[in-house]
DNA sequence: GGGAAAGGTTGATCGGGATCAATGATCGGC
DNA sequence: GCCGATCATTGATCCCGATCAACCTTTCCC
């Protein structure tokens, strides 16, 4: 198990996207080849993180990014009242350490294991960022970073409850299936509070909508991390498969 | 006037934004040299929208990307309920055409009159796509974008109304504080309704919003598109003071 | 200038999710 | 297996913003 969760096999970073202008099956591919990668281990050098720990935090000097290998990663930032907000879940061969006029622009916490390469940015401004190749490559791996961020400010742009943790499922889904872990269930690696704080509600509502999903039929936990969709119709109405012109609601006199 | 809606002058496309890993004063500087924008004024075609005209629709074969001469435009997405999103507002010097599997993954508009390069994918993918250098600025474009969009899945994930308007306002006087059309007020190019879809309210809720912050004197209107930021200390602890402008975090006691 | 349409404000009501709080399930360590 | 800690569910109440609807204001086109 935790096909989720394991990296490329093969020597070296590894990222995997899908070329924005290429049509293809949906199914993510490598994109260093292994000259690249060879190349880019030269540089790099293995980290590691326990559950919980934070990578690094918003406004530190950003001197590296980081490419998974295996784990879950998550950029966070802290809320007006505190309260914390997840911006993406980061899975292996994934990148992170986005920086602005040289700061990070987010806190990282790893909340699983977390095993990864290190790139110093001076080396990779050192020579590295002149091969056109490469950087093809990361310019593809950004713009599909781009599309899943639109994704999830989609999802935080619904109303109501149910439809976001609709959305939520079917994005983890999606996800898994570009990646080819390909299975019956949908995995969620992360707890519920991480959820909460991704699908920006509390951990009471995420528990409550949860559970009136389930009631409804549409979908059932097998445990804490195991979904399942059975109602597949209903599933793609609440997470907005691509709905057109649907009845309005019927119309209540007061 | 109208600064922000003008492009950097020079001829041939233009990209502003931020490198990444460099210190600087926050402005964004054009990112082209003048001679590769001579070479991509050389494959692109200078096109027109009226406001409120759809430029392409989220699924359209992906044959081009634009770059916005003067004007705004917006990537959105209709939800489940029908309801458009707006994902971004994009500005001159700004790109906009993201795909992936060769299909657009947004559909776009103009809120103003726009004049844009256009700029074939083939044309891009041959040869100009093997330019380092170019490659570099579209990465530093690209985070730039990634950015905007984290901030504004921040924004969205806050529930109190006042709160995401005071964010909204603070997204919009650093980008033109960034552009460099540095004014005591803040230039609202967008309707009240264009506002809403961005902020994920509805019209009233908005309209009510403003008119809180304005009771309580933190902000003023002059006009439809014209705030004024009264009460400075009030702003920043509503929008969350958590970015640059000036002062950093304070130091801890160690 | 007049009239219609689009854009914007204000009012009243209702509902869904936040909030506070208590109880129940799971996991990890020895 | 036991305990404590973390994670999750459930309950009761309340508040904020959605919703429906009326009215006001600006734009613009004849």
């Amino acid at each position: 198990m935790l096909g989720t969760l394991s990296a490329t096999n093969g020597s070296g970073p590894a990222i995997r996207a899908l070329d924005p202008w290429q049509a293809s099956d949906g199914r993510m591919r490598q994109l260093l080849a292994e000259e690249e990668r060879v190349r880019l281990a030269a540089v790099a050098t293995v980290v590691r993180f326990k559950k919980g720990e934070v990578i690094y935090r918003e406004g530190d000097v950003a001197d590296a990014v980081f490419n998974i290998i295996s784990g879950v990663v998550t950029p966070f930032r802290k809320g007006a009242d505190g309260a914390e907000h997840m911006v993406a879940f980061l899975l292996a061969d994934d990148l992170f350490g986005l920086a602005a006029e040289r700061r990070y622009t987010n806190s990282v916490k790893a909340i699983t294991p977390v095993v990864a390469y290190r790139l110093p940015v001076a080396a990779l401004r050192g020579g590295l960022l002149q091969d056109a190749q490469f950087e093809f490559h990361i310019i593809c791996k950004l713009c599909q970073e781009l599309r899943q961020v639109q994704r999830h400010a989609f999802l935080l742009s619904q109303r109501r409850a149910a439809t976001r943790l609709a959305m939520f499922l079917r994005q983890l889904e999606q996800l898994e299936f570009a990646r080819g872990d390909d299975t019956a269930e949908i995995y969620v690696p992360m707890d519920r509070s991480d959820v909460a704080e991704y699908v920006g509600m509390t951990l009471p509502a995420v528990s409550r909508a949860f559970a009136a999903l389930t009631a409804r039929g549409v979908i059932a936990f097998r445990n804490r991390g195991h979904v399942k969709v059975l109602d597949r119709a209903a599933f793609d109405k609440l997470s907005g498969d691509d709905v057109e012109p649907r009845s309005r609601r019927p119309r209540r006199p007061h």
